[in-house]
DNA sequence: TTGACACATTCCAATATGGGAATATAATAG
DNA sequence: CTATTATATTCCCATATTGGAATGTGTCAA
């Protein structure tokens, strides 16, 4: 077998740096095909293709509208990956929180 | 071009679900490559590979006992994840909270 | 109907992938 | 040194991918 598709899932859809910054840029508004164009400044069909991989797995919403199609952000689809990644968050917070230990150990051997 | 090698970061090499599964089977403890293997049931060549690929983006470390190999998670590499998908958080918590008051409101129209 | 605009799709090439099977390497025991 | 254990690497294949260029489709305006 290949690789995971990229419509698979978001993780995989998400993998794509281009992708993320899409849906970044997208954020909470709602924008045309044209102006995600003019605002990252990428090619047309870049962006259409992107958007359609997005589309697939339901992270990106269209609504047409004359000529145009808008897209939004579905943020919902991103809860996996959120739920993913939150459990291993107290292993960096631990290590911060024990380097300040440390730091601030070495705070009071400095003023003694 | 191709597409982004899983070697290139967090994201990509955690885009392939049998990697998510290995570093959640890892979790906190540190497991040689045989413990993996009979924990996950996977045939050894596959456990190995996909060690090399979360080793090669640092998501996990290796150490040497013996003729054994110890591999355990480094957490922080999970952090890009982790900063990325959390802004989004509060659109599907919105949602909840908005969800929350519709249920509400729906009980005391019930009671009355 | 014709043109212009907004967007999507197709075709191409180069590249990487994951799985299975086989084989190589390293370390220890005897 | 040899056998064995523990792990890594290589080879092969089928399959997707991204970007660029070109082309197709749908909608509005005159």
């Amino acid at each position: 077998m290949a690789r995971t598709p990229t419509t698979h899932d978001a993780f995989n859809a998400v993998a794509e740096p281009k992708r993320r910054q899409l849906i970044q840029a997208l954020g909470a508004q709602e924008l045309s095909v044209n102006e995600i164009v003019e605002l990252l400044n990428w090619n047309q069909p870049s962006v259409s293709k992107h958007l359609g991989v997005l589309k697939q797995v339901g992270l990106v919403e269209e609504r047409r509208v004359g000529r145009q199609r808008l897209y939004r952000v579905n943020a919902e689809r991103l809860k996996p990956i959120f739920d993913w990644v939150t459990p291993f968050e107290k292993y960096w917070n631990e290590s911060f929180e024990r380097l300040d230990m440390v730091l601030e150990e070495m705070k009071k051997g400095e003023t003694k």
